[in-house]
Order: C-alpha cells, then sequence, then structure tokens
RNA sequence: GACCCUAUCGUCUAGCGGUUAGGACACCGCCCUUUCACGGCGGGUGCACGGGUUCGAUUCCCGUUAGGGUCGCCA
C-alpha cells in the first residue's frame, strides 16, 4: 500500500478509443488498471481519445462506459455521459481529447519555441534522439529499443498532421503529463512505441511516469484477436448471457494468477493480491470452455434473486415476457433452471417453454419422433396423471412409475415422450419439477396436442 | 527488411537449480440418474530445439525455431 506521506498516489488511467465497440482485451487493460488503482488506494481515471472526430460519436463513447460499468469497473475522474462537450467528474478535465485543442496548441507551441520540434511541410515533427533509449517496465523489465533501419534514416517522427490536428503520441503523452498519470498500465503492442514517448515527456521536462505493458489476448488457435473475430467484443458476453463478475474473473485469470490452485476469485479480494510485478509476460490465448464453465459455477453461488433477474432479462431477448405471467409461476419456473445453467441463453433450452403456448421444438425430427411414440402408452400416462392427486413432482413421478410398471415398460419409454411433450426438446430440468409447475392443465394441454396430430406416414 | 517481447499438458496456469513437474478447463472411462447438468472415482497428455554454466537444469546464459508486437500526417 502506498504511502502517501512519502509517496505520490498512484494515478492510472483507461484511455480508450471510441470506435464503437469495447474490445475484450481493452476491457481487460481497464481492469488490470482498476485493479492497481484499488489494490494501491490510488485513482482510476478515464480518458476518451476521441482526436479523429469524424468517426466518433456519442453513442461510440456510451459503449465504453456501458461496457465499464457492466463490469464493475468504476473510475474516479472522467466523464459521466458520452456527452464530449458535458462536464465529466475530476480536476483534470475535460477527459475528452477533442476538448482539449488548446492545451496541445500550447505544448507543441512550447517546443517549436526551444528548437526541439520543427515544421516540415506544413506538419510538426519532433526531434527524437538518435541514441537508443532504454525502457523501464514493471512487467517485462529493463528494455533497451534501438532504432529500426527506417528510423536510422529519419527518427524524427510527426506529431501534429498538416491539416493542424494532433496525432496520438503527442496527445497521449500531454495528457497522462497533464493529468499527472504516475503508471501507465497498456497493452504489450505499445511497448515499441514507448521510446517516443519517453523522449516526449523527457522534452517538456519531466520525467516519464511508470510502465507497465500487459501481455494481449489471443484467439484459441494463437492468432492475433482482431475486431473482426468473434469474442472481440466485450458487447457479445453481454449478450450471450455470462454474468459480469464470472468475465471479470476469468480476465484476471489472463496472464495473472492468485496462486494456490486458484480460479474462482472474486473481483474484491483479487484487490488485495493483486500488483503488477507478478503479471505475466507471455500472451494469453482465449478460451470460451473455461469461461463457461466458471460462469457456472458463479450462477451456483448466486442468490435466486440474481439468477431470475439475469434469466428473465435473456429470455426478453429470446422474445419471451415473462412479466406476462403470473409471479410466482415465473419463480418456480426460472428455479428450476437454476442448477443446471452454465450461461443464461441456455435458459433457452431450459426455461423457455414454461412460457410458450406452442412448443418449439429443438429439431423437426424430435417433432416426428414424438408424434410417432406409441399413443397406446402416450394414452394411459395422460389418463393417470389426469387422476393425480394432489399435483405435485412427488406424486406425479409416482404417477408415472406405476403407469410403467402396470404397461410392463421401462421408465424412460413414457419418460422420453413426455418430457418432449412438454419441453420440445430432450434436455431439461428435472422433469417432475417441470410437471409440477407447469400445473397439471397445461402438462394435459400438451399431451393432448401430441395424440390429436395424426400419426406421421399412417 | 529492421527493432522489441515471449516460449511448462490442447488451453489458462503453479514452479523461481535437486519435485513421482502441482491445479483448473477441455477430453476419455466407470458410478449416480427421468434427460441434461451436478457430484463421486479413475485415466492420458507438458517443460519447443541445440549448445553452454553447474555435481545437477523446466528453472541461469547464448543461439535456432515458432508466435506476437512495432517501425503512419491511425489510435
Amino acid at each position: 500500500m502506498a504511502n502517501s506521506q512519502t509517496e505520490k498516489q498512484v494515478r492510472v488511467r483507461f484511455a480508450p478509443s471510441p470506435t464503437g465497440f469495447l474490445h475484450i482485451g481493452g476491457a481487460r487493460t481497464a481492469l488490470f488498471n482498476w485493479l492497481y488503482a484499488r489494490h494501491t488506494g490510488g485513482k482510476f481515471l478515464l480518458r476518451i481519445e476521441d482526436t479523429d472526430a469524424a468517426r466518433n460519436t456519442q453513442e461510440a463513447v456510451e459503449v465504453i462506459l456501458t461496457g465499464l460499468r457492466w463490469l464493475g469497473l468504476d473510475w474516479d475522474e472522467g466523464p459521466l455521459t458520452g456527452d464530449a462537450t458535458a462536464a465529466g467528474k475530476g480536476e483534470c478535465g475535460p477527459y475528452f481529447q477533442s476538448q482539449r485543442g488548446e492545451n496541445y496548441r500550447q505544448r507543441v507551441a512550447w517546443l517549436l519555441e526551444r528548437g526541439l520540434a520543427y515544421e516540415h511541410e506544413g506538419a510538426v515533427k519532433f526531434r527524437m534522439p538518435r541514441e537508443p533509449v532504454i525502457i523501464p517496465d514493471l512487467v517485462v523489465g529493463k528494455v533497451t529499443r534501438e532504432l529500426t533501419d527506417r528510423e536510422r534514416l529519419d527518427p524524427d517522427f510527426v506529431i501534429v498532421r498538416s491539416d493542424g490536428q494532433p496525432v496520438f503520441h503527442l496527445v497521449n503523452v500531454i495528457d497522462d503529463l497533464e493529468m499527472g498519470i504516475t503508471h501507465v498500465i497498456r497493452g504489450e503492442d505499445h511497448l515499441s512505441n514507448t521510446a517516443k514517448h519517453i523522449a516526449l515527456f523527457r522534452a517538456f521536462g519531466v520525467e516519464p511516469p511508470q510502465y507497465a505493458h500487459i501481455p494481449l489476448i489471443l484467439n484459441i488457435d494463437g492468432s492475433k484477436m482482431s475486431k473482426r473475430d468473434k469474442g472481440a467484443s466485450l458487447l457479445s458476453y453481454i449478450e450471450e448471457g455470462f454474468a459480469p463478475e464470472a468475465v471479470a474473473n476469468y480476465l484476471c485469470l489472463l496472464g495473472w494468477s492468485p496462486k494456490g490452485n486458484r480460479e474462482m476469485v472474486p473481483l474484491a479480494e483479487v484487490v488485495g493480491l493483486f500488483d503488477l510485478p507478478q503479471i505475466l509476460r507471455h500472451n494469453a490465448r482465449f478460451d470460451l470452455n473455461k469461461l463457461h464453465w466458471l460462469n457456472g459455477e458463479y450462477i451456483k453461488v448466486m442468490s435466486p434473486e440474481r439468477f431470475r433477474e439475469l434469466a428473465a432479462q435473456a429470455l426478453l431477448r429470446l422474445g419471451i415476457d415473462t412479466s406476462r405471467f403470473e409471479a410466482g409461476y415465473v419463480r418456480a419456473a426460472l428455479d428450476t433452471a437454476k442448477q443446471k445453467v452454465k450461461q443464461f441463453n441456455e435458459v433457452k433450452h431450459f426455461a423457455a417453454f414454461y412460457f410458450r403456448d406452442n412448443l418449439e421444438f429443438d429439431n423437426e425430427a424430435l417433432r416426428t419422433e414424438l408424434l410417432a411414440a406409441d399413443r397406446k402408452l402416450v394414452t394411459k400416462l395422460r389418463d393417470a396423471l389426469a387422476l393425480v392427486a394432489p399435483w405435485d413432482a412427488k406424486t406425479s413421478e409416482t404417477a408415472v412409475k406405476a403407469t410403467a410398471t402396470e404397461l410392463g415398460v421401462k421408465i424412460g419409454a413414457l419418460v422420453h415422450p413426455l418430457r418432449v411433450a412438454c419441453s420440445g426438446s430432450t434436455v431439461g430440468p428435472s422433469l417432475y419439477h417441470a410437471l409440477e409447475v407447469l400445473g397439471r392443465e397445461r402438462v394435459l394441454q400438451r399431451l393432448d396436442w401430441v395424440l390429436q396430430q395424426p400419426v406421421p406416414g399412417a
């Protein structure tokens, strides 16, 4: 824990460009920054790098804010909404680069006056040192960045375009400087560029912040994850029914370990364990299987109330509005799915049938198979269930088993058609509990529907 | 082309000179069972390669290979 008396307080930032979506790798970068701020008792800032004004929209910024909030990452300073012109929270604003043009102009003039930068064909170029730059990095170690062959030809680089727009390297450094950033935690793709940033800081007469370049997240096959790849957007995990705590936990496990053979570690606990030097140096591949498992673990320990809330949202995405049903029915129905699903989209298979008048069958073959089932067995089963009293899981189970015994068939011969007739699927929650929830009326209706259909091929 | 980073099961990782190389996901059997899932038991799979250093290398050094990144008037 940093001592505020002797050390300056940690100030870190996440500085995304509003491109219309939040990259999963960017989300992890934000997470690591947030963790470090919370671990040290420092500040976590959010800054929007919207210098490319033509492409950036307020909606694109909202995507970032929504994503971070969904993950549970709150920022101490930064924008409150996607409106770049609105006031943000904090003393170092504006937190949108599009609103900081004057700061950049003054800094560039300052460099120009001292000959640290010069005009070239309408643009402004920065005089880069010809010597190798040493980059001290908390994760990677000390990196000596030699010039590439192209840089040997001309090491200077453009900091203001001929149209007057300042470029990324410049504004990024000025903002970090003016916002008092102490640690720059960002993707390793910026490591080589850091030499430029360090040189810029020194030109402005200040020592650069400490750097921590974290490894990248790759696709499961080891290729780099681009915007096009499925699963590259945080939004896709929201839409596919993952719980934010599971996604956050999984992201922590990529490039960092809580040690002690632990996998499931709540974010609040990670805050205490997390630190920069123990971050791994190699890239990690994103394993959807493991996220899926972890999500299931979180669902298991989730409160029934929260499970119902998230499950209802997933059903709504399927066009099923559970609020139109009686609250007790909805609760009982969703509760039968809680120990079954690992991902909220799976409620499609485990609970959607409770709320549909006309069943959707998993596939046409299943429907045909059901219609071709032995009508005599189904009829006997229907009649037995019609007499069950009182109607609950226990009594219906007894009735099904008794009917099987009476007919001299295995219980599976009845259970299978019954499940498909009631749910449209071969997989689902505990059958007898589902029967109890559905109620005798719905169950008999669904069995009667089967019995009324013409037998295929007959 | 140049420069930078990296390298433990298929994947995420523990390991920081001497271990039967541990855990998790995934996978394969068996048990449980009304389906699926859970749970229980069991199983296989790994230190990229080649040189050093050392009594001894997964661990330290060098090289090779492979993967990733950067060298823009993109961010």
